[in-house]
DNA sequence: GATGAATGAGTTTTCATTCAT
DNA sequence: GATGAATGAAAACTCATTCAT
């Protein structure tokens, strides 16, 4: 069998990485030892220094590899999404707030890199790009509402789209300090009441109106 | 003179406190080290322990600080605030948008300290108490708004206060990542239209409408 | 072809032995990791123990090969040295003084097993036995001019071995030392006059007088 | 008491190098390990790093301290010689055979050291300057005598320089790979031996002719 | 009270060796 | 036979804390 040496070798890169993951979110970056790695991937110890050259890099692998997963699972949200804007934003709303993407472990996870500008900026590179991505989704959505409505206010739709992804930062946030007392469907309802608010004949508290607005 | 010891002894506490938000800031956390610590406030090692006992206890006491710091502003604006509540509302806006509050040094520091508030439940503590304050300022805003409108929605109120800290909290993150390209006005704008489409007779772009609502 | 895998084996073992050598002309024995040492070999890392059984066989089998290489360079030159004594000490000095034999690679290499060689009595050995052999010809060509010249001092023949033996030596610290500034045709010269001051008429600033004394 | 926190530093500065040294000397750098330093000085593992930032930093220091212990020994002993060129050129030779200076410790040191690139170009910079001014005192020597031999050959003190220097090195390298049949008596004899040979006036196999020469 | 040299537990890193493929 | 991923003992280094001065 040719490619299993090759195979395991990517099982165990991937297997540091998610224990790094499950480490920085259960203990925090700064109690995430290599000890504390190895351990929960129940490889040895050489191993992060054979596969990322020492644990920056992997602790920053991990990054990267967390944020690929959010941006991945977003898109593929995405492609099953109606062709109506409201639909697709509608889509990007409910896989930003919903139990996939927005739990303890990512909430923690992403909080935790973000908390030092080091590990912020080593994976700004990456996420931005795709970060970049979703927010023109969102702003041509919006801006395809706008020009419906004959909205006038040029700002409109790129507002509502700040606004938007703001808000939900809001929301993560709201998770990592208040796991707890935290409401799913309260955030969803928050958030539509946001976009209902803006753009009335195109939401409602529930969603996005989806049938065509005469 | 025992009373300028006390001084002194008062002086070299915030001076550690001051250094150790400093190097939060710049450094992150995990990179604040004794070292780093009394290197910034010129005081010897030793210092650490006399004042706090140790170090984990200094950054505690640092992070809460740094907490007590922006509530007690947030209510010195609000002192100087008109009784109605959108200009209640609108002052805990422009107070949290404004560059006092909302600068490089406080969102890292900010950031930073809840990135490892979920392991260290001593620093997510002072989040909390103080939190709840800001939140009962602007529901009773809100109340009195929603209760003006006549609204019949039981949730407006509590929807919007959420809504509009979630916003509020969003934009702080949008800073973070981007100091750079974010634009004050901007955020300002977006959430007075975030307002000004909930409750139109008393928010505007601009901020609150001042006159009372016929 | 039973051969030709034979004829690999060894081209494999010298690809390591010189590998060794390389590196430890470069970065010295501590810095010679098995790691470097397959890098430069360009072979795999099992092959170390594979032929050597170990990375402490393959450094001493290479101190050995340099070593061997170095006492054949010199028997070379031998065979082609005239009779007379005094030829043949020229031979071996110009042998060991000449390009081929004292370069930067081959003193740093000899140094670097010396260095070392104290501890591991395995590396000292091969300094040793050859040793001798050299000293015995040198000793049995100075005895033959010391026999010739009559000479009444029993220790000047010996003396004689030992002295040349040892400025050769300093020479080559010499050249270890600084190698950018180190001048052969003085370092020969140096040596010659050391000769010609002991024994006249058999050797002058240049070399061997060639011509029998009469 | 105000200075014995400064002086204990001192004095565990010096421990540590020293115990660097004795295991250089006895165990070679490749295994001297912090542990192995630290153990020799009844030291704590951080010391090292307190001191001298580190353990390479350490053994280069350990390195200059050697050398400099070596150069400040011969100028001692020049300072008591006597006026005449001959009795001073004595006495560096006596100087550097002596069992003060060579001695198994320091030549395993010294040869430890240059058997590594690293360490060698370290050191170079310190001890050149150095080398220096012996080279110096040894060839103003020789040309004093020289000249009072009304020597014509320009290069002879410069060549005598050189050449004693070499000898005197190889003498170590002897000793170094010798230690035990090594013949303190027997290497001075073959010095001078090679001193009277060039300036039959000045030396005899004993040392210097103190008397002045008619 | 203040200092900063000293400690050593705990962390990251290196690297010769092993062994499944 | 050859490979190179995997191992883990041992190495270097960091750093909060202590305590003699």
């Amino acid at each position: 069998m040719a490619g299993k040496r090759e195979q395991n070798r990517e099982q165990n890169r991937l297997a540091l990485i998610e224990a790094v993951l499950d480490s920085v979110a259960e203990k925090g970056i700064s109690e995430t030892s290599v000890s504390e790695i190895i351990q929960r991937a129940g490889l040895s110890r050489g191993m992060i220094h054979l596969h990322f050259g020492g644990k920056d890099n992997l602790v920053q692998a991990a990054g990267h590899h967390s944020s690929q997963e959010y941006y991945d699972g977003l898109e593929d949200l995405l492609a099953q999404a109606g062709d109506s804007p409201q639909e697709r934003i509608e889509m990007i709303v409910r896989g930003d707030l919903g139990e996939r993407v927005l739990n303890q472990r990512n909430v923690s996870i992403w909080y935790a890199f973000r908390g030092e500008a080091r590990n912020r900026s080593a994976i700004a590179a990456f996420s931005d790009t795709r970060d970049a991505r979703l927010r023109n989704m969102v702003l041509s959505a919006f801006t395809r509402i706008a020009r419906d409505m004959n909205m006038t206010d040029a700002e409109a739709a790129r507002d509502a789209t700040h606004g938007l992804l703001a808000l939900l930062e809001g929301m993560w946030t709201d998770y990592l300090l208040h796991p707890d007392r935290f409401d799913r469907d309260e955030a969803m309802r928050i958030t539509f009441r946001f976009l209902a608010a803006m753009f009335p004949s195109y939401f409602t508290l529930k969603g996005a109106v989806v049938q065509p607005q005469t």
